[in-house]
DNA sequence: CGGAATCCGGATGGATACTG
DNA sequence: CAGTATCCATCCGGATTCCG
């Protein structure tokens, strides 16, 4: 693997750039800064790279200290932060707090709502320990805006985690939720508050009152949604 | 111009990562956050950077209004920052701090010390509020590890600002400095503490005691230098 | 001379197919 | 599941040229 060029400068800030500022590397440190372990979860967070892209940067960033590898016998690699991976953090933030205040309107632009993308980031931030003594609970999600078989996903909490599902895993469904997929998505990100979505009737809530205000137990914003005011009802 | 390919995703950090992730665009930034404004002051502290590059990443972060042009009458274009641009430092910064903490030894590798970069930096720094009444002041700098064309740098202080000439200006020389390039740069960035160098004999002051004294009143370190505690005497 | 535009070869990234 | 291999499109670096 040859040496991608520096920028030949002693400045640390061109040092860090070597790192950071190369296609898809801040998402992959973002993807495993939230959790993701697995080349597999890796993809899902990421789903236009290249599987090619992902490898080669995933060894570019172990060679550089960054990522750790462990090579299990039974299972696949898992990937991880070193120190000085974990350490990138803060920049990782600040990009995100500069995004949510200067380029708000992008971030939710047609090309970028995804809702398989958004689910899967629901389900690593729901609460599992909300799972009621039954041993399981449905939730059903319904976007509006997004090509019927990628408008239904079923959020399936048991004992042992949560689980998306794209069919009806079968039990009852306790909750459903529907509301387009830029106005979720727009919750998702603090960009609109909840209350104001159900209360403007551009989100649904269907389920017992009890189920509804177990609701926000486990639905959690994005770690990088920003509490902002209101900034109108519409999208 | 085609619009970069996206990442398609409606996360901050995606969407920062598009403008951020790209190759020289943290560097040109910090340029202009420095206060560079001209298209050939940002390629003496871009050295390596084509001249394409920079013009094509340049008109780049004008559509993106992350960079402002002032096109003058008799004088060329203005670059600086707007509002959301400025806004990107806190980025810049976090790059900059994880370097100095994770990354210190890379810095100052041979391949990145270039001693013209070195001088065009310390002289933007340079207080140049304290010129003598004469009218101008020269500091001579004297550079080991660098081949003989590189290697003196006259810092020529008027009235007006500062100048860095490759030749003898021809004033007398009130303040010589030698040292290794890569114990400046050390000094430059704080890894080597001034004094330390100075009495471990790294670094050489000649000049009356009255003018070395001041030489802490116009020599800042960068503005990225950080503040750690001495790793040792040498390099 | 400052401020680019153009052209070209090599490096990098994306899409798809394939493998253990 | 966790990657390689391959091929093609785009990007980048460097030199040259252009323009005022």
């Amino acid at each position: 693997m040859k040496e991608r060029q520096g920028y030949g400068q002693f400045c640390p800030i061109a040092r860090a750039s070597e790192i950071l500022a190369t296609r898809w590397t801040p998402l992959i440190l973002r993807e495993l800064h939230f959790g993701s372990t697995r080349y597999g979860d890796l993809r899902r967070g990421l789903p236009r790279i290249s599987s090619a892209m992902l490898a080669q940067r995933l060894k570019e960033l172990e060679q550089a200290g960054i990522v750790t590898v462990a090579r299990a016998e039974g299972a696949g690699p898992a990937y991880g932060l070193s120190e000085a991976g974990a350490a990138l953090f803060p920049v990782l933030e600040a990009m995100g707090r500069w995004a949510q205040a200067h380029a708000r309107a992008d971030m939710t632009k047609d090309d970028n709502l995804d809702p398989d993308l958004l689910m899967w980031n629901i389900r690593r931030r729901a609460n599992c320990g909300h799972v009621p003594a039954g041993g399981h609970f449905v939730a059903m999600f319904q976007f509006l805006g997004v090509p019927v078989p990628r408008s239904r996903f079923w959020l399936l909490f048991t004992g042992d985690g949560v689980e998306i599902c794209l069919r009806d895993p079968g039990h009852e469904v306790g909750l459903q939720v529907t509301a387009h997929i830029r106005t979720m998505t727009r919750i998702w990100l603090g960009h609109l508050p909840l209350d104001q979505a159900i209360s403007s009737r551009d989100l649904l809530l269907e389920g017992s009152r009890q189920t509804i205000r177990e609701f926000s137990d486990w639905f959690a914003l994005s770690a990088l949604a920003d509490s902002c005011d209101a900034d109108g009802p519409r999208s």
